[in-house]
DNA sequence: CTATATTTTCAGTAATTACTGAAACTTCAC
DNA sequence: GTGAAGTTTCAGTAATTACTGAAAATATAG
């Protein structure tokens, strides 16, 4: 199989960007294939479509599961396994940043659960541990707003993005009814 | 410097996280030192806190500056350069989130939109470019959202977090207002 | 300007991570 | 069961990335 230009460039640049993630290039080759690819394809076809061993690729396609990135099929009367990328772009996304959460910000909230459990030794433990709980309360605000947010059906949360700073109008009218009952800021 | 074992805990966990970031375990660690620190820190104190070598210690402060993620100070009658982490953990997610969408978004957009701008080959072009299209636009709108948002103040921002899914509220109710009123959909 | 304190650079090396090919394993048709 | 088709594992190696110490560069006090 011969990629063509278009997506050769589409291939190669997450490749390269792969690394920026915590995914590797191969890893980040094979998942941008099988998102511009129109079929689910197999092993072997996607080994010789990027110039990969076979088991580099096999390797590729265990990680890309533990992402929950691929989807795994079988085509009538064939015995190889086909691969495809989920086809609902907004899907992806929430997998991805489900994924990264679990790998990235949860154990550092369990860390500093742990932490700041501890009893402070001396001064400098304490102001730690005051640095620590700003940063625990900041991840975990983040992270339950996250998980709200993810509950959402994309329609709903594309109307809530589309709709950008204007939510914030409504918090701003808030406020300020808040200044003139309270009458307390100037 | 002895770090102790509270902050020890904290700065190894970071130097791991790290790895799972783009930044190296060296970088890591050292900006959690610095965030935990009460006083800032110059170079030889990291070193000497951390047990790296001095210029491992160099390079890793260039990088975090280059993040942005530290502040460069001198104290009086010290040639050394001193250095601390901002205090304001916002500002500090905020910076992050900024530069990782520098590295980490902004490219992909960009050779996305070169990508849509060729003119397809074939068939499977025409696919393939159809998948960018969906992940252009899906990305766009999250990008441009997130400057909405970054452009909010802290305080703004965690009131709209802490009302989550409530804000959604809001949007259910005006979907059945266009139900009823439109009486098109069943 | 000189002497000295401090930081940065960089070539070499260590450590880590990615990749391969061969072998082991699994699955399934017969 | 046997054998063919397919997949995974893994030890060895290649490639990449991180780290160090020595030397160069920079800054500043006098």
């Amino acid at each position: 199989m011969n990629l063509s230009p278009l997506s050769q460039d589409f291939v190669l640049h997450f490749g390269e960007m792969g690394s920026r993630w915590g995914i590797n290039r191969t890893v980040g080759q094979i998942y941008a294939l099988l998102f511009v690819s129109a079929k689910p394809l197999n092993a072997d076809e996607i080994a010789d479509a990027l110039q990969f061993s076979r088991s580099n690729v096999s390797m590729g396609l265990k990680e890309l599961e533990s992402w929950n990135l691929v989807r795994l099929q079988h085509l009538p009367h064939d015995r190889r396994e086909y691969f495809s990328a989920p086809e609902d772009v907004w899907a992806i996304f929430r997998t991805l940043a489900d994924e990264r959460r679990k790998r990235e910000i949860d154990p550092t909230l369990s860390m500093l659960r742990d932490a700041l459990l501890a009893i402070p030794a001396n001064d400098e433990d304490k102001f730690a541990q005051k640095r620590m709980t700003e940063m625990h309360n900041l991840i975990e605000m983040a992270t339950s707003w996250f998980n709200d947010v993810h509950r959402l059906e994309p329609e709903t949360l594309k109307q809530l993005m589309k709709m950008g700073t204007k939510v914030t109008k409504l918090l701003e009218m808030k406020d300020k009814i808040k200044v003139v009952a309270g009458g307390k800021n100037k």
